[in-house]
DNA sequence: TACATTGCGATCCGT
DNA sequence: TCGCAATGTA
């Protein structure tokens, strides 16, 4: 039939699998997309499986669009109301519905780790911890560890071998408490708490697994214990269900990922039956071989056979630059020279990076060469303070015993509440053992308040009410432009007038448009569906890959994706393999596999780039090559070496002008050039005097001879980097 | 109570 | 470099 036409004979049996467990071992570029929406399509029109029986857990929301629209382009409407989403969109929908059973208001607020870490401090203030000994996101990656291997707090307790974890157990039983008092859950909570509730309520698993005779899991190989334990759980009635992934693309096993979920699956579901799919069609020959010789080196895997039937291709080219803003500089002129060569459009090219950081100098190269780019990840829309603002009101409307978000929005903008009122507010509500939110009514009954405060709580109560009760039959864009003005937010923006004021004016516009999509968009659009979104809608669903565009992004952001003409940028020791990773075996698989999920995102070429000396936090650091490198034989790689002299100096700073070309590797930086003849030994570490800057200390060498190009941290903070040869700088003894 | 200034620390990946 | 917390001042 025509749904079966253009796979091959790996994927026609894993898309017609008649019932049971199923795990596909998906290489990189097999296609299990494209498997996972056929299987779907399949069940529906020849399976007779209803739609709403089809739970399909993707791992971005992007992802589970795209699937959706791809099955309805096989079956057409037949595809309408299937359950597709992530882990924690599918949860937040089972909760919303079956959360009263464990007492949970279908109201709650779900908290990111900045909501968290507020909540956090507020416990620790309480319980008179140090904020600083013990930093809140450390006890909350504890915490979240703890939850999303389903440990209560009482286990965490009960397992304490020492005062530390002690801590840590009674922060979570009272961070447990405290979400509850706020009608919120983290993000762990909403995966934890649809397991602790089939686990309790025999009826509610009974509904819920008997609804989903189809449980479809993609990018198994990261999922953790508690998303294991649900999938477990919702396919314990019909048993079909079907994971799709690949060990050599385990890339969160920081977040809680259990790789062993994946390699256990024939355990687990003994009648399992396995399919491989070995054949790529994503990279050429080349870029295969050489990333398969890469994640060869590691010990902890299945091994496979990937092969292609796609040409060699053209090498893969790898560049050793000096700096970071060099590197930034060759990759704009790379992607240049290639789109006006080989007639490419931007949105064939990515650039993938290890940090987030990484992403400035590689921003500038772009920008400054005209280029148009978008950068994926790193400052989220949602998290900007002027969103989170508005948000927390609309939260407070949903959810009045939302205290974090009351604190936030109280005193924003000024309306003279601050910190000594809001503390005699909570003191009250403490005092008699109701919400902030109620105490904010009995505002006259709060002790050791001036009349102004008084009357100051008191007008907020009746903004919030007012807004409350509008909210009920206000459309979430115009609910949102009444909050921006009823509140003041807006007019006390426009007030500031600053530059950064009006783009915070801007954001907030977008957040109406944003509303208005959504409007448009959603079966349900209400505020609390809204709200949900928002929380849960990252950086890459948001991302626009039409766009024509180079697309930046870190490693992980790429997960799933693939482009034309991929860049890996800082190739280099202590960034792949991340410095955190070195002593560790298991982590340094880990990077190695995410430098592999980075070389297999490219189609046709891979461009690996280097720099020799980049900028830490602190001062400057020299770089070597990625170990990940050596792993690629030779044969695979032609090197290059970017045409141009290297530079001599630092720019002042990130964003501004390097030295004018005209004077790279000319004009001594310092005025005077040194005498060839004289051999000066340096060595990191060692004291120099500068006759315009001062005493200064030696950070790094690099290169030998007349080229020996040095990094001195000057006493009064400067940073240079110079040619030794024209240093000018006075060896100072030191002891 | 609000706002400016200083000082310090921490720096990966992100639902 | 940057954001945030503590400190100082109107």
């Amino acid at each position: 039939m025509d749904l079966l036409a253009r796979l091959n004979p790996r994927q026609k049996e894993a898309v017609t699998h008649p019932g049971g467990p199923l795990l596909v071992v998906a290489g990189a570029g097999s296609g299990k997309t494209r498997v996972l929406a056929h299987r779907i399509a399949y069940l529906l029109s020849v399976m007779n499986v209803y739609p709403s029986e089809v739970l399909a857990v993707t791992f971005t929301n992007k992802a589970a669009g795209e699937m959706g629209e791809r099955v309805r382009g096989l079956v057409g409407m037949a595809a309408q109301g299937m359950w597709m989403g992530t882990f924690h969109s599918v949860c937040a929908r089972i909760l919303r519905v079956e959360g009263k059973i464990l007492g949970i208001s279908s109201d709650f607020s779900i908290y990111d780790d900045r909501d968290q870490t507020i909540l956090m401090k507020q416990i620790m203030g309480d319980h008179g911890i140090s904020l600083t000994k013990l930093p809140p996101p450390a006890a909350l990656s504890k915490i979240s560890w703890a939850k999303s291997n389903l440990l209560s707090a009482e286990e965490v307790a009960s397992m304490a071998g020492n005062p530390y974890e002690e801590r840590i157990a009674m922060l979570y039983s009272a961070y447990e408490k405290a979400l509850r008092e706020n009608n919120a859950l983290d993000f762990d909570d909403l995966i934890s708490l649809p397991v602790r509730l089939f686990k309790s309520s025999p009826e509610a698993l009974e509904r819920n697994a008997r609804r989903f005779r189809q449980v479809l899991i993609d990018e198994y190989q990261d999922t953790n214990r508690a998303q294991y334990a649900l999938v477990r759980l919702l396919s314990s009635i019909h048993r079909n269900v079907c994971a799709v992934g690949d060990d050599d693309q385990s890339i969160y096993r920081w977040r809680g990922a259990d790789i062993t979920n994946l390699l256990n699956f024939e355990q687990d579901f003994p009648d399992a039956t396995v399919i491989r799919l070995e054949q790529s069609y994503r990279s050429t020959k080349t870029i295969l071989a050489a990333s398969q010789a890469v994640i060869k080196c590691n010990v902890q895997r299945k091994d496979k056979d990937l092969w292609t039937e796609n040409s060699v291709g053209r090498k893969i080219l790898v560049a050793a630059l000096s700096s970071e803003w060099e590197e930034g500089e060759f990759l704009a002129r790379s992607i240049e020279q290639a789109v006006r060569e080989d007639d490419r459009d931007y949105s064939d090219f990515a650039v993938l990076y290890r940090t987030n950081a990484q992403s400035r100098a590689i921003e500038d190269g772009l920008r400054r060469s005209g280029l148009p780019y978008v950068i994926v990840g790193g400052t989220k829309f949602y998290e900007r303070k002027e969103i989170k603002d508005i948000l927390a009101y609309m939260r407070l409307l949903v959810n009045p015993r939302d205290a974090v978000s009351l604190a936030r929005i109280i005193n924003v903008p000024n309306r003279g509440i601050g910190d000594v009122t809001l503390s005699r507010l909570r003191e009250f509500s403490a005092l008699c053992g109701i919400t902030p939110s109620a105490a904010l009514e009995r505002a006259d009954e709060i002790p050791r308040l001036n009349s102004g405060a008084r009357s100051r709580l008191g007008s907020f109560k009746d903004l919030i009410e007012r807004l409350r009760e509008a909210s009920l039959d206000l459309p979430v864009p115009e609910l949102i432009t009444l909050i921006a003005r009823e509140s003041g937010y807006m007019d006390s923006l426009k007030e500031q007038g600053t530059v950064e004021a009006l783009a915070r004016v801007e954001n907030i516009e977008e957040l109406v448009a944003g509303g208005f999509e959504f409007q448009e968009r959603s079966e349900e659009p209400t505020l609390r569906k809204f709200l949900e979104e928002v929380s849960l809608v990252t950086d890459i669903d948001l991302w626009d890959d039409r766009r024509e565009a180079v697309s930046l992004m870190t490693l992980h952001n790429a997960k799933g994706l693939e482009f034309p003409v991929v860049s890996i940028a800082g190739a280099e020791e202590g960034l792949v393999p991340h410095h955190t990773s070195f002593e560790d075996e298991e982590e340094m698989e880990e990077e190695r596999r995410l430098f592999y999920v980075g070389m297999t995102r490219a189609k046709e070429r891979l461009l690996i780039t280097m720099a020799a000396g980049r900028r830490g936090f602190r001062g400057w650091t020299a770089q070597m090559a990625s170990r990940f490198l050596e792993n690629i034989p030779a044969e695979f790689i032609e090197v290059i070496t970017p045409a141009g002299d290297s530079y001599i100096e630092e720019p002042r700073h990130h964003a501004g002008r390097r030295p004018q070309a005209g004077n790279r590797g000319h004009a001594p930086p310092c005025g005077r050039s040194a005498d060839y003849g004289e051999e000066k030994v340096v060595r990191i570490g060692a004291r120099v005097m500068h006759p315009d800057w001062g005493p200064g200390s030696v950070r790094g060498c690099e290169g030998y001879g007349a080229q020996l190009r040095l990094t001195v941290r000057f006493d009064s903070g400067i940073i240079k980097r110079m040619l030794a040869s024209y240093a000018n700088l006075e060896m100072l003894d030191d002891d």
